[in-house]
DNA sequence: GGTATAATGATATATCGTTACATTTCCTGC
DNA sequence: GCAGGAAATGTAACGATATATCATTATACC
């Protein structure tokens, strides 16, 4: 679906278009395995079915999204069972919540590989967490001046994702 | 808002902790003026109160705060009136959303000399917007380096203030 | 097994934001 | 002044997002 260009050579952090899918839901449950191994929490069934949920997206959903979609044991869950779900994924460094959409996300990556640096395309909704020194490093110079402490930042880019630029063709 | 105590020895810091608070909101009400003059909106009595509330703040208050403090004509608005002005405001580059907190603040000064950079003390809830141009430099790079098209972009920092910092004493 | 802690189930409610449509206010051209 | 149209407001209801509370169940640890 690139016009533009047959190459398979993909610098960007958005997600390919095509990629081992299975793969990649897999690999993040195995890392919250690692992750909840290693911080003493339970990944359990529930929380396990809203990060898989998650992972099986590549753009941000909404929580009641989640529950509309989450058919566990024939039943719809309550909203409180999700929130629950993703707080303790969030607390995990497992999903990032996308203020400026109330929506969440499986984080594409280990923690220390990418910073907090959300790109989300306005357009398809398509989402990356691209891997930002620079953004950090900006963010600390800036704290610093002001005398201020950071604890957490956020930077959240809406625009459009090279596929639906109009130079790519439509998305 | 804050209880200035008779006790000057906190040291001066962050967006300004005592101020001619009346000529910052002044001032405030008079940019708004002259945004509206050039870009054809009119600075209704509504919207004036509503950034009036905003300006006499230096951090950021939810919509549903404005209407409880909202004493126009001796009873309370409907929130839909609320989030009409804030529109406005916000459209007219008065006021900023804080996504990571769904709040309001008023904008500290000329569109031209701040970046989209907030930081907010986890603390106090005091709030700051610092011009940062490198951060909208890096964030251009960053964009610019997965074939990203940047259309609007918001970092929101927490942590602390000068003052809630531990060496600055409590808060 | 017994107990403390973690997690879930269920219900209710708080908070945030919008839709829809009628009415009023204000500007503009006569 | 005054008709006509655009902008803004009034009012009610609703939709979307998130949390509080308390009882119950599962799990880990001794």
């Amino acid at each position: 679906m690139k016009p533009s260009s047959p190459t398979p050579s993909e610098p960007s952090p958005f997600p390919a278009r095509r990629h081992d899918h299975d793969a990649c839901i897999a690999d993040g449950l195995a890392r919250a395995e690692a992750v909840c191994r290693e911080r003493g929490g339970r990944l359990t069934e529930n929380r396990r079915a809203v990060l898989g949920l998650l992972l099986a997206e590549h753009r941000p959903i909404g929580a009641y999204e989640i529950v509309e979609r989450f058919d566990w044991k024939r039943r719809k869950p309550a909203p409180v069972q999700i929130y629950r779900a993703l707080s303790f994924l969030e607390a995990a460094g497992l999903v990032h919540r996308i203020a400026s959409r109330s929506a969440y996300i499986a984080c594409s990556g280990p923690k220390e590989e990418h910073g907090t640096v959300f790109l989300v395309c306005r357009d398809c909704g398509t989402f990356a967490e691209p891997s930002g020194a620079a953004v950090g490093v900006a963010v600390r110079d800036l704290a610093a001046a002001s005398g201020f402490e950071p604890h957490d930042h956020a930077l959240e880019v809406t625009g459009r994702c090279p596929d639906c630029r109009p130079a790519g063709g439509g998305c």
